[in-house]
DNA sequence: ACCTGAACACCGTTCAAGT
DNA sequence: ACCTGAACACCGTTCAAGT
């Protein structure tokens, strides 16, 4: 909102890293359509165009934006069966997706090839041959895989800590979950969902492992 | 883009459904990013703030549209095994999603709380019924069933016909597939893919129903 | 009830210019 | 190379007014 106070002529420093800070943490507050070049530009006390020597336009800024939040996933010990590897790799992929609400959505709408996604697939198709698959039954099988989590946390997001959105059919929700009314249901709901939410992805993973292992 | 020649005060004769039909085909011609409430009133040959008399807002609109193209999924024949129904209703699913392949992303991010979509989860709920899966158990595999389903959708939708962020990563993905160069690898790349995602989407259902008969 | 005119507060992006 | 000022062509939405 305020400038940084630069005599003109004076850097900013900005880099391609703290653009991608910046909109990680405008979207946490201000969800997806809060998410403008101009506010982004704000928050870095900058003039809107000046992202735009780090990102050709907001697209480019968004697949970065998308392909960072998957640093850090944990991945599964090396000595686990391939089974229990997968399980935990996609569960851990699932957690961490959830910790970004607003972003999940768009996964699900563009090609997902950058350098940190690709990495993910990799560990994936480690996993898969040590079942003994390989080749392009392993691609398809990632490919269900990935679907299935992505899918999995983008469908459950709206739930979760979304800001704005989460208002808008928050009564109904509760409605619909029988807690209405009593507070103290009120404050069990989400937990109860969640916990509902974890049953409900390791069963559909369990049943896609077990396809798979039966190929 | 030209308005109808009304004079002052009289009716355009709008309705919901006309207004969801000229949404629908701006979305067709001009992608998600194209669909704004000016220029869907442009199409009607009306000022921008006369949709306000029939939506809330851009979200109410959105919300509508999406249940309207569920409207017409081909159900299962009733004399058909409650998997075989699944099968089927599933994959007329996802085609008749990828009919309109700029929207598909859209209903992964929203409840789908619409009359139509509540119709298609009772179909389900009946077919799951037969397979002896009733209660809580049929609340889950139908949700597992819908979010595979869409998922796969919305996966595959940026290679279908989407117009604009199609052109962007089309030369990728023909690297990707192997199909650059030769024009007639190009022009089989096309329904190569199509093949190749119509196996893969049945060899995950496939899995999952196996799963649902296990229980 | 349905529609228009005009306005408000925003967008993404480009171009020329400054250091 | 990095950033600003100013501008362009757009947005969604509201308010008052007309029939």
């Amino acid at each position: 909102v305020k400038k940084h106070e630069r005599r003109p002529g004076e850097r900013a420093g900005l880099g391609r890293d703290a653009v991608l800070a910046a909109a990680q943490a405008l979207s946490a507050e201000a969800g997806i359509d809060g998410l403008s070049m101009r506010r982004v530009a704000d928050r870095l006390g900058v003039a809107p165009n000046a992202l735009y020597s780090y990102f050709a336009d907001k697209a480019a800024l968004l697949d970065a934006l998308l392909d960072w939040l998957l640093v850090g996933i944990e991945l599964p010990p090396a000595d686990q069966d391939w089974r229990g590897g997968l399980a935990a790799l996609m569960a851990a992929t699932r957690r961490h997706l959830l910790a970004h609400p607003h972003l999940i959505t768009l996964y699900l709408s563009r090609p997902g090839r950058g350098p940190n996604a690709i990495h993910l697939g990799e560990v994936m198709l480690s996993l898969l041959a040590r079942a003994g698959v390989t080749g392009p039954p392993a691609v398809e099988a990632l490919r269900i895989l990935l679907i299935y989590t992505f899918g999995f946390a983008a469908h459950e997001a709206p739930r979760r800590g979304d800001p704005d959105p989460a208002a808008r059919t928050a009564g109904s929700e509760a409605a619909f979950r029988g807690a209405s009314g009593d507070p103290r249901m009120q404050a069990l709901a989400g937990p109860l969902a969640q916990h509902a939410d974890d049953v409900t992805f390791a069963t559909g993973l369990r049943w896609l492992l077990a396809g798979i292992a039966g190929r």
